[in-house]
DNA sequence: AGCAATTGGTTTCATTTGATACTATATACC
DNA sequence: GGTATATAGTATCAAATGAAACCAATTGCT
């Protein structure tokens, strides 16, 4: 048998994506049943709760979702009445999105759930460490966009 | 409009995952151009790099890959002759995988590929913060799962 | 031994995903 | 101003994904 010349459970790419599966599945599956949404619809309810009147490629390049993807969890929130879209005078192309009513409401509780799961997963790491853990993952994006 | 109470974009899951898109994104597209290679394909060859005679089932639960995932791509990879399955005597309902002679060729090949590409875009972090990284990610696995 | 429950792996099917093509508008250049 | 090029967003289609049903073999129980 050749030698392995890579342990696979050390490697980088692939710790990061187990991670990074094994707790968006945890989150996903919360959304999902509590609130219904997916993960792209809450995102996007995220982005607007911060920017209201954010257009759908702001949020795709903000968040590094497809640009269809951004359009079917708009579409779907806004049949929901969660999201309202109002016309962009200067680009008559693009609309601005925001919260209706209800949405800020869902958002009111979907947020503190969420802050709550991270809580629970992240709890195993110190302030500091998670701190060091933002500032990590910041430095891989620029290295690697 | 409502204050948002939570910041998307110091949110830990969502920045695990807006970082390991990135990073598989990138990396799958050089495993795919060159080698023509899925990630489930090239995680088990990984695997039986390093531990022959694995099961299916003992590389879905070591990788967190579905079942399915690990199915299609010991058959595929067996098709194209990079892995082989060998009956397993004390339970016939399992096989035991390993790589071919010209599995582990590829391997060779792939793996310094992989190691590169790592190299490329963890080099902005220094070994320290790479050990660093890596513990995090064990600890939350270990919170999360 | 015989039957129920479990497990390894594959098949099937519905859903999710994203590349590509398309429409409408906007910008750049001549 | 008129034409070519680029951009915002949607629609379409093919591929990837995973839940559930399924088959075969194994284990546990009586």
């Amino acid at each position: 048998m050749t030698d392995p010349i890579l342990r696979l459970d050390e490697f980088l790419p692939y710790r990061l994506s187990y991670t990074s599966n094994l707790v968006s599945g945890k989150i996903a599956q919360v959304y999902q049943s509590l609130f219904g949404l997916s993960i792209p619809e809450w995102r996007l309810i995220a982005v607007l709760a911060e920017q209201p009147g954010t257009t759908q490629q702001a949020i795709g390049s903000l968040t590094g979702m497809d640009k269809v993807t951004v359009s079917r969890a708009a579409v779907s929130l806004v049949e929901r009445e969660l999201v309202e879209k109002t016309p962009n005078p200067d680009d008559r192309r693009s609309q601005f999105l925001s919260l209706t009513q209800t949405g800020r409401q869902l958002y009111a509780e979907v947020a503190p759930k969420a802050k709550e799961m991270e809580a629970a997963i992240f709890s195993a790491l110190s302030p500091d460490e998670q701190f060091m853990l933002r500032h990590l993952l910041l430095r891989i994006d620029a290295a690697a966009s």
